[in-house]
DNA sequence: ATTACCAATGTAACCGGTTACTTTTTTGTG
DNA sequence: CACAAAAAAGTAACCGGTTACATTGGTAAT
């Protein structure tokens, strides 16, 4: 790996030329533009980028944190993220914080050498630790998908309980009224708004909310899976399912199957994400999108924006947008209480 | 940030102290390294990466450069990726290469700094660019589920057309004749390997290899859907499908079923990957694992490896573990021709 | 021919660490 | 108590760049 001084060498020039023709700044001869240039060229000198940062401090690079790799839009999210950072010109490193908070607190700190800003889509953090990374970055933060109590952050975020309300009325409009709902973890913001969509929206028609229909999941097929599977065991009737993903719509969509109940005739899903999956299963999920894709290229612009000037707060806030398939029907009379 | 200066003025010490604190290398009075602890420990220093892996020229990372974010096995690799990093206390740093070869390439080179040792799952690049990056990379470069048409390089590789071979095997026992291809893309070696255990399976019953069979699929659930489609609309007859990865099968199943056409009853549907949704669908898919978690924490663990000791070229091949499940059954004899 | 100015280049300090080498301090021994 | 050896700490160069400032040389104006 060739360094800036054998460029000096063969080019016969100092470092300081060879910078200002590296970064294009200064006066510099055209001759010996030329020079430097095929110097560069023959050695196939790259510019050692840790050198760069360290002298400019400027990293040139955007970090992004996710609290797992196996996480809810992962893909996405990082196609996205990747998709904008190089239009941007600028590295993206991810990483991942092992579902584990401290170390998820950790990485971070790390990165603030590495990084000129960085996106957090954390499920595990809670909000004093965001708080307090806030507090001690030099760097901006921006928290993606996340509702945090108070716009203190910079923040792209997505209406949850809204969201999970459109997914209700779709139901309720539909004749349901035994709502089963398979929810995420609940040590986090997003579970617990999800749920209070939940409630209310039964909450607004004056119906029960029955406490046996609520079931705990992770947010994968696996546990939206038994979610459903405990559901049937239980033996208490219903005539829908609201999934906090489609992940675990897909899971409980499978566990029906599985026990001979046809789906929607029987029972109806509705999923949360638009994950591209969503599409191929038979039935075709509905589902209320959650739009992940344009939620990022924000969070990136955002971050990239926040790198040359710390304004004030920004946040975005988007929300769900509801897409019919053949999940769901109207309650089929007869099965009907 | 604090640096190590303010480190040093706080407990009042010189900087080489201070390192040999941080690094726990040569001989420190007991009584200055906890006064040089408790000062960093106020000042919640951190020493710089950057600084460090310039000063040593060690990095203490590993790159995993990725063709494409939404890749193939890719939230299982990573996470496996990720969590044998951790384990060996190295960073991680992932970065995809937008499907761009010469991107892809730039991507790798720049990265030679940043890291100690880079692992590559490529679809896009040649065998001559792997060549020519080995040539010109410093650190070693450890191919991923790629067959390298020599063992140039180390690598972690997957018995391509074996796997395809016992596929076709299980479809053929079950006296299917009439089996269509969906395969991936066939600029890489993986996608000819895989063609190629098709057509030799078939030639070694002297089946003739019918090429309208064959379709070219880019490896997601929408090109196998695309393809399966295709298939139905040439009129021509199958009794079986073999799907060069699970989504594509996925995909075609969907169409499949859209169509009218049950499966596995009227046509078989045979996977490859063990893809984590392959279960869920319905009929879960019958696949050939490859076992890409074992695979990269191999890659990983070989990477490390190679940061201290630059040995021979190392090389692990794997190989397909048929996986039965329901997507496959004996031809019905009234379809058979 | 002198002066002034500007373009082109070089010098050296700096970014935040590590480390070979040197100096100072401590310890042990006769 | 003197002195050698070992331990502890400091000094300064270095990693590979950037950049403020200094220097050089050429050109136009007087």
């Amino acid at each position: 790996m060739s360094t800036i001084l054998d460029v000096c060498k063969l080019a016969n020039v100092s470092k300081a030329t060879v910078s200002r023709v590296i970064n294009g700044t200064g006066q510099v001869k055209e001759s010996t533009r030329e020079k430097v240039f095929s110097a560069m060229q023959s050695l196939g000198y790259r510019p050692n980028r840790l050198a760069q940062a360290l002298a400019t401090n400027k990293t040139h690079t955007i970090g992004l944190v996710v609290s797992d790799f196996d996480g809810i839009h992962f893909g996405l999210l990082l196609k996205q993220a990747a998709a904008s950072a190089e239009f941007a010109n600028k590295q993206l490193i991810v990483t991942d914080g092992h579902n584990d908070p401290d170390y998820e607190y950790e990485v971070i700190m790390q990165l603030e050498a590495q990084c000129d800003a960085v996106i957090l889509y954390s499920r595990t953090l809670t909000d004093d630790h965001i708080q307090h990374l806030h507090q001690q970055l030099t760097i901006p933060i921006v928290v993606i998908n996340r509702d945090l109590p108070e716009q203190l952050f910079h923040s792209v975020s997505f209406q949850q309980e809204d969201a999970v309300k459109l997914m209700m009325s779709h139901l309720l409009d539909n004749g349901h009224r035994k709502i089963a709902c398979i929810t995420g973890h609940m040590m986090n913001p997003t579970g617990v708004a999800r749920l209070n969509g939940y409630k209310h929206s039964l909450q607004q028609l004056d119906i029960n909310v029955d406490e046996k229909l609520i079931k705990h999941g992770a947010y994968d097929m696996k546990s939206g899976y038994q979610a459903c599977k405990e559901l049937l065991s239980d033996g208490i009737k219903f005539t829908a399912i609201v999934a906090f993903n489609d992940c675990m719509a897909l899971g409980s969509l499978r566990a029906l199957t599985e026990s001979g109940i046809k789906v929607p005739e029987q029972v109806s899903i509705i999923g949360i994400d638009n994950d591209p999956v969503s599409e191929f299963f038979t039935p075709r999920l509905t589902t209320v999108e959650l739009p992940i894709v344009d939620m990022t290229k924000q969070a990136v612009e955002l971050a990239i924006t926040l790198c040359e000037e710390t304004k004030a707060t920004h946040s975005y806030q988007y929300k769900g947008l509801l897409i019919e398939r053949e999940s769901v029907m109207p309650v089929n009379v007869t099965t009907r209480d």
